[in-house]
DNA sequence: AAGAACTCCTGTTGGC
DNA sequence: TGCCAACAGGAGTTCT
Protein backbone atom coordinates (compact mmCIF):
# COMPACT_ATOMS: atom_id res chain seq x y z
CA UNK A 1 0.00 0.00 0.00
CA UNK A 2 2.19 2.92 1.12
CA UNK A 3 3.85 5.50 -0.75
CA UNK A 4 5.70 8.23 0.88
CA UNK A 5 2.66 10.13 1.99
CA UNK A 6 1.27 7.06 3.50
CA UNK A 7 4.73 6.35 5.20
CA UNK A 8 4.88 9.89 6.57
CA UNK A 9 1.55 9.19 7.94
CA UNK A 10 2.55 6.33 9.67
CA UNK A 11 5.63 7.71 11.13
CA UNK A 12 3.95 10.57 12.77
CA UNK A 13 1.34 8.47 13.91
CA UNK A 14 3.36 5.67 15.78
CA UNK A 15 6.07 8.78 17.61
CA UNK A 16 4.21 8.56 19.90
CA UNK A 17 4.11 4.84 21.05
CA UNK A 18 7.58 4.20 20.15
CA UNK A 19 9.95 7.39 20.73
CA UNK A 20 11.51 7.23 23.83
CA UNK A 21 10.13 4.07 24.86
CA UNK A 22 12.20 1.11 24.90
CA UNK A 23 11.44 -2.59 23.09
CA UNK A 24 10.87 -4.65 26.52
CA UNK A 25 9.87 -7.63 24.17
CA UNK A 26 9.72 -8.10 20.77
CA UNK A 27 8.32 -11.83 18.82
CA UNK A 28 8.67 -12.91 15.83
CA UNK A 29 6.04 -15.35 14.43
CA UNK A 30 8.19 -16.00 11.53
CA UNK A 31 11.86 -16.41 10.29
CA UNK A 32 11.41 -14.01 7.26
CA UNK A 33 9.16 -12.06 5.22
CA UNK A 34 10.28 -10.77 1.89
CA UNK A 35 13.87 -11.41 3.28
CA UNK A 36 14.89 -13.44 6.45
CA UNK A 37 14.66 -11.04 9.71
CA UNK A 38 18.34 -9.67 10.71
CA UNK A 39 20.18 -12.42 12.27
CA UNK A 40 18.94 -12.10 16.30
CA UNK A 41 16.39 -9.69 15.86
CA UNK A 42 14.62 -9.85 18.85
CA UNK A 43 17.59 -10.20 20.79
CA UNK A 44 19.34 -7.02 19.42
CA UNK A 45 16.12 -5.23 19.80
CA UNK A 46 15.12 -5.64 23.46
CA UNK A 47 15.95 -3.14 25.61
CA UNK A 48 17.17 -0.40 23.33
CA UNK A 49 15.75 2.70 23.47
CA UNK A 50 13.91 4.44 20.32
CA UNK A 51 15.40 7.77 19.82
CA UNK A 52 14.13 9.37 16.85
CA UNK A 53 11.83 8.16 14.12
CA UNK A 54 12.48 9.41 10.22
CA UNK A 55 11.55 8.17 6.93
CA UNK A 56 13.70 7.99 3.63
CA UNK A 57 11.68 6.93 0.40
CA UNK A 58 9.50 5.02 1.57
CA UNK A 59 11.72 3.56 4.45
CA UNK A 60 10.15 3.81 8.00
CA UNK A 61 13.62 4.36 10.11
CA UNK A 62 13.76 4.00 13.98
CA UNK A 63 17.28 5.35 14.98
CA UNK A 64 17.50 3.15 18.38
CA UNK A 65 20.02 3.80 21.34
CA UNK A 66 23.64 2.24 20.27
CA UNK A 67 24.05 3.88 16.49
CA UNK A 68 21.76 1.14 14.89
CA UNK A 69 18.38 1.99 12.47
CA UNK A 70 15.95 -0.14 12.46
CA UNK A 71 14.61 0.08 8.67
CA UNK A 72 10.97 -1.00 8.30
CA UNK A 73 9.57 -1.33 4.28
CA UNK A 74 5.82 -2.22 4.31
CA UNK A 75 5.71 -3.69 0.92
CA UNK A 76 2.62 -3.73 -0.72
CA UNK A 77 -0.01 -4.68 2.04
CA UNK A 78 2.38 -3.97 5.25
CA UNK A 79 0.33 -2.12 8.21
CA UNK A 80 1.08 -0.78 11.73
CA UNK A 81 -1.27 -0.78 14.25
CA UNK A 82 -0.79 0.64 18.32
CA UNK A 83 -2.86 -0.78 21.26
CA UNK A 84 -3.51 0.21 24.58
CA UNK A 85 -0.75 3.12 23.93
CA UNK A 86 -0.72 4.80 27.57
CA UNK A 87 0.28 8.09 26.75
CA UNK A 88 -1.68 11.50 27.75
CA UNK A 89 -4.70 12.45 26.14
CA UNK A 90 -5.31 8.32 25.29
CA UNK A 91 -7.16 5.89 27.35
CA UNK A 92 -5.41 2.97 28.16
CA UNK A 93 -6.72 -0.66 27.61
CA UNK A 94 -9.40 0.60 25.40
CA UNK A 95 -7.95 -0.84 21.96
CA UNK A 96 -8.46 -4.44 22.71
CA UNK A 97 -9.23 -5.21 19.24
CA UNK A 98 -7.87 -2.45 17.17
CA UNK A 99 -6.97 -4.48 14.17
CA UNK A 100 -9.51 -5.88 11.60
CA UNK A 101 -6.31 -7.37 10.03
CA UNK A 102 -6.25 -11.19 9.80
CA UNK A 103 -4.31 -11.99 13.04
CA UNK A 104 -2.68 -14.84 11.59
CA UNK A 105 -0.49 -11.93 9.33
CA UNK A 106 0.47 -10.08 12.95
CA UNK A 107 4.48 -10.92 12.28
CA UNK A 108 5.81 -8.58 14.83
CA UNK A 109 4.96 -7.57 17.73
CA UNK A 110 6.63 -4.76 19.52
CA UNK A 111 5.96 -4.39 23.38
CA UNK A 112 7.42 -1.09 24.53
CA UNK A 113 8.22 -0.64 27.91
CA UNK A 114 4.99 1.92 28.78
CA UNK A 115 2.73 -0.57 28.33
CA UNK A 116 1.82 -0.35 24.08
CA UNK A 117 1.76 -2.81 21.75
CA UNK A 118 2.93 -2.41 18.26
CA UNK A 119 1.72 -4.65 15.58
CA UNK A 120 3.49 -5.29 11.81
CA UNK A 121 0.58 -7.04 9.57
CA UNK A 122 1.44 -7.94 6.49
CA UNK A 123 -0.30 -10.35 4.25
CA UNK A 124 1.27 -10.69 1.12
CA UNK A 125 4.41 -10.21 3.59
CA UNK A 126 6.55 -8.20 0.44
CA UNK A 127 7.89 -5.55 3.48
CA UNK A 128 10.79 -6.44 5.59
CA UNK A 129 12.64 -5.16 8.36
CA UNK A 130 16.65 -4.54 8.38
CA UNK A 131 18.59 -3.51 11.05
CA UNK A 132 21.59 -1.46 10.23
CA UNK A 133 24.51 0.60 11.95
CA UNK A 134 23.85 3.86 11.39
CA UNK A 135 26.82 4.64 9.29
CA UNK A 136 26.65 2.02 6.95
CA UNK A 137 23.15 2.95 6.49
CA UNK A 138 23.58 5.47 3.29
CA UNK A 139 26.10 3.02 1.88
CA UNK A 140 23.50 -0.09 2.03
CA UNK A 141 22.35 -1.24 -1.48
CA UNK A 142 19.06 -0.30 -0.63
CA UNK A 143 19.97 3.17 0.02
CA UNK A 144 22.88 3.87 -2.24
CA UNK A 145 21.09 4.42 -5.17
CA UNK A 146 17.68 5.87 -3.89
CA UNK A 147 16.86 9.47 -5.77
CA UNK A 148 16.42 12.47 -3.79
CA UNK A 149 13.17 13.29 -1.37
CA UNK A 150 10.49 14.94 -3.59
CA UNK A 151 9.97 17.35 -1.07
CA UNK A 152 13.64 18.32 -0.89
CA UNK A 153 15.30 20.85 -2.31
CA UNK A 154 17.74 18.45 -4.15
CA UNK A 155 14.57 17.56 -6.13
CA UNK A 156 13.97 20.08 -8.51
CA UNK A 157 13.54 20.70 -12.61
CA UNK A 158 17.31 20.59 -13.65
CA UNK A 159 17.96 17.10 -11.46
CA UNK A 160 14.95 15.54 -13.17
CA UNK A 161 15.88 16.48 -16.67
CA UNK A 162 19.27 15.14 -15.88
CA UNK A 163 18.23 11.81 -15.07
CA UNK A 164 15.91 11.88 -17.88
CA UNK A 165 18.37 12.85 -20.61
CA UNK A 166 18.89 9.83 -22.98
CA UNK A 167 16.06 7.75 -21.60
CA UNK A 168 14.24 5.40 -23.82
CA UNK A 169 11.03 4.87 -21.58
CA UNK A 170 7.98 6.35 -20.56
CA UNK A 171 7.12 9.11 -18.13
CA UNK A 172 5.09 6.84 -16.22
CA UNK A 173 8.30 3.98 -15.62
CA UNK A 174 10.67 6.36 -15.52
CA UNK A 175 8.97 7.80 -12.20
CA UNK A 176 8.59 4.55 -10.99
CA UNK A 177 12.23 4.42 -10.97
CA UNK A 178 13.35 4.90 -7.38
CA UNK A 179 16.54 5.97 -8.39
CA UNK A 180 15.03 8.78 -10.21
CA UNK A 181 12.98 9.99 -7.00
CA UNK A 182 12.43 8.41 -4.20
CA UNK A 183 8.91 7.38 -3.01
CA UNK A 184 6.56 7.83 -5.40
CA UNK A 185 4.48 4.91 -6.24
CA UNK A 186 1.82 4.02 -8.91
CA UNK A 187 -1.02 6.35 -6.84
CA UNK A 188 1.04 9.47 -6.71
CA UNK A 189 2.50 9.43 -10.41
CA UNK A 190 -0.90 9.13 -11.68
CA UNK A 191 -2.33 11.86 -9.85
CA UNK A 192 1.04 14.28 -10.50
CA UNK A 193 1.03 13.47 -14.20
CA UNK A 194 -2.44 14.18 -14.36
CA UNK A 195 -2.03 17.85 -12.52
CA UNK A 196 0.75 18.75 -14.92
CA UNK A 197 -1.04 17.69 -18.02
CA UNK A 198 1.51 15.27 -19.10
CA UNK A 199 0.68 12.24 -20.67
CA UNK A 200 2.22 8.87 -18.92
CA UNK A 201 2.77 7.10 -22.18
CA UNK A 202 4.97 10.18 -23.03
CA UNK A 203 8.80 9.58 -23.70
CA UNK A 204 11.02 10.50 -20.45
CA UNK A 205 13.22 12.06 -22.59
CA UNK A 206 10.41 15.05 -22.83
CA UNK A 207 11.65 16.61 -19.91
CA UNK A 208 15.16 17.39 -21.06
CA UNK A 209 16.27 19.72 -24.30
CA UNK A 210 18.73 19.31 -26.11
CA UNK A 211 21.00 22.03 -24.37
CA UNK A 212 20.42 19.51 -21.54
CA UNK A 213 18.21 21.90 -19.71
CA UNK A 214 14.64 21.21 -18.19
CA UNK A 215 11.56 22.25 -20.78
CA UNK A 216 8.59 23.44 -19.17
CA UNK A 217 6.92 19.93 -18.82
CA UNK A 218 9.40 19.06 -15.83
CA UNK A 219 9.11 22.60 -14.16
CA UNK A 220 5.05 21.19 -14.25
CA UNK A 221 5.82 17.65 -13.22
CA UNK A 222 8.09 18.74 -10.33
CA UNK A 223 6.06 20.96 -9.35
CA UNK A 224 2.93 18.58 -9.33
CA UNK A 225 4.71 15.85 -7.59
CA UNK A 226 5.42 18.22 -5.01
CA UNK A 227 1.65 19.41 -4.41
CA UNK A 228 0.54 16.05 -4.78
CA UNK A 229 2.38 14.19 -1.97
CA UNK A 230 1.61 17.97 -0.03
CA UNK A 231 -1.48 17.57 -0.20
CA UNK A 232 -1.77 13.85 0.48
CA UNK A 233 0.32 13.62 3.65
CA UNK A 234 -1.80 16.73 4.77
CA UNK A 235 -5.07 14.37 4.58
CA UNK A 236 -2.93 11.46 6.01
CA UNK A 237 -2.63 13.73 8.97
CA UNK A 238 -6.17 14.56 9.30
CA UNK A 239 -6.93 10.66 9.61
CA UNK A 240 -4.43 10.16 12.44
CA UNK A 241 -6.50 12.23 14.83
CA UNK A 242 -9.11 9.62 14.68
CA UNK A 243 -6.56 6.54 15.13
CA UNK A 244 -6.01 8.29 18.81
CA UNK A 245 -9.56 8.94 19.47
CA UNK A 246 -10.87 5.68 17.94
CA UNK A 247 -9.99 2.43 17.74
CA UNK A 248 -6.12 2.47 18.13
CA UNK A 249 -6.15 1.06 13.90
CA UNK A 250 -3.46 3.66 12.46
CA UNK A 251 -5.65 4.68 9.17
CA UNK A 252 -4.20 5.87 6.22
CA UNK A 253 -5.10 9.17 4.33
CA UNK A 254 -8.72 9.95 3.42
CA UNK A 255 -7.93 11.41 -0.44
CA UNK A 256 -9.81 11.84 -3.50
CA UNK A 257 -8.26 10.92 -6.67
CA UNK A 258 -8.55 12.65 -9.72
CA UNK A 259 -7.44 9.25 -11.67
CA UNK A 260 -6.40 6.19 -9.75
CA UNK A 261 -8.79 3.62 -9.47
CA UNK A 262 -11.30 6.16 -11.58
CA UNK A 263 -11.02 4.17 -15.15
CA UNK A 264 -14.21 4.87 -16.88
CA UNK A 265 -15.19 8.06 -15.20
CA UNK A 266 -15.32 11.71 -16.00
CA UNK A 267 -12.06 14.17 -15.90
CA UNK A 268 -13.00 16.49 -13.21
CA UNK A 269 -10.49 18.89 -14.46
CA UNK A 270 -11.94 22.08 -15.13
CA UNK A 271 -13.41 22.30 -19.12
CA UNK A 272 -12.43 19.14 -20.01
CA UNK A 273 -14.90 16.34 -20.24
CA UNK A 274 -12.65 13.23 -20.66
CA UNK A 275 -12.55 10.07 -19.57
CA UNK A 276 -10.56 8.98 -17.72
CA UNK A 277 -8.62 5.49 -19.01
CA UNK A 278 -6.57 2.47 -17.56
CA UNK A 279 -3.48 1.22 -19.07
CA UNK A 280 -0.96 -1.40 -18.81
CA UNK A 281 2.97 0.19 -18.37
CA UNK A 282 5.51 -1.80 -17.36
CA UNK A 283 3.07 -4.55 -15.78
CA UNK A 284 0.95 -1.86 -13.65
CA UNK A 285 -2.42 0.10 -13.82
CA UNK A 286 -2.04 3.46 -15.24
CA UNK A 287 -4.91 6.19 -15.04
CA UNK A 288 -5.00 9.09 -17.16
CA UNK A 289 -7.36 11.34 -19.10
CA UNK A 290 -6.76 10.99 -22.77
CA UNK A 291 -8.60 14.32 -23.79
CA UNK A 292 -6.23 16.70 -21.40
CA UNK A 293 -2.87 14.88 -20.70
CA UNK A 294 -0.39 15.07 -23.27
C1' DA B 1 23.94 -2.13 -20.22
C1' DA B 2 19.34 -0.57 -20.66
C1' DG B 3 14.87 -2.07 -20.66
C1' DA B 4 11.40 -5.70 -20.32
C1' DA B 5 9.67 -9.71 -18.06
C1' DC B 6 9.31 -12.43 -14.16
C1' DT B 7 9.19 -13.20 -9.25
C1' DC B 8 7.80 -13.25 -4.33
C1' DC B 9 2.70 -13.82 -1.48
C1' DT B 10 -2.32 -13.60 0.02
C1' DG B 11 -6.69 -11.42 -0.37
C1' DT B 12 -10.53 -9.29 -2.87
C1' DT B 13 -13.47 -8.57 -6.66
C1' DG B 14 -16.10 -9.37 -10.69
C1' DG B 15 -17.82 -12.32 -14.36
C1' DC B 16 -19.90 -16.57 -15.54
C1' DT C 1 -23.50 -20.71 -4.58
C1' DG C 2 -18.88 -21.92 -6.44
C1' DC C 3 -15.03 -21.34 -9.47
C1' DC C 4 -11.56 -18.89 -11.85
C1' DA C 5 -9.10 -15.12 -13.68
C1' DA C 6 -7.52 -10.59 -12.95
C1' DC C 7 -5.73 -7.43 -10.01
C1' DA C 8 -3.72 -5.03 -5.71
C1' DG C 9 -0.42 1.17 -3.10
C1' DG C 10 6.64 -2.62 -4.39
C1' DA C 11 10.92 -3.66 -6.07
C1' DG C 12 14.79 -7.11 -6.52
C1' DT C 13 16.35 -10.60 -9.89
C1' DT C 14 16.75 -12.57 -14.26
C1' DC C 15 16.12 -12.37 -19.10
C1' DT C 16 17.21 -10.37 -23.95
Amino acid sequence: MPELPEVETIKRGLEPALVDARFENVVQRRPDLRFPFPENFTARLRGRRVKALSRRSKYLLANLEGEEVLVMHLGMSGRFTIESCEKPGTKPGTFAHATSANPRHDHIVFHMSHGGTVTYNDPRRFGFMLLLNEKDLPRHRMFRTLGPEPLSNAFNALTLAAKAAGKNVDLKTFLMDQRVVAGLGNIYICEALHQSGLSPRRQAACLVRKSGKPTDRAERLVHAIRDVLTKAIVAGGSSLRDYRQADGALGYFQHTFATYGRDGKNCERDNCSGTIRRIIQAGRSSFYCPRCQH
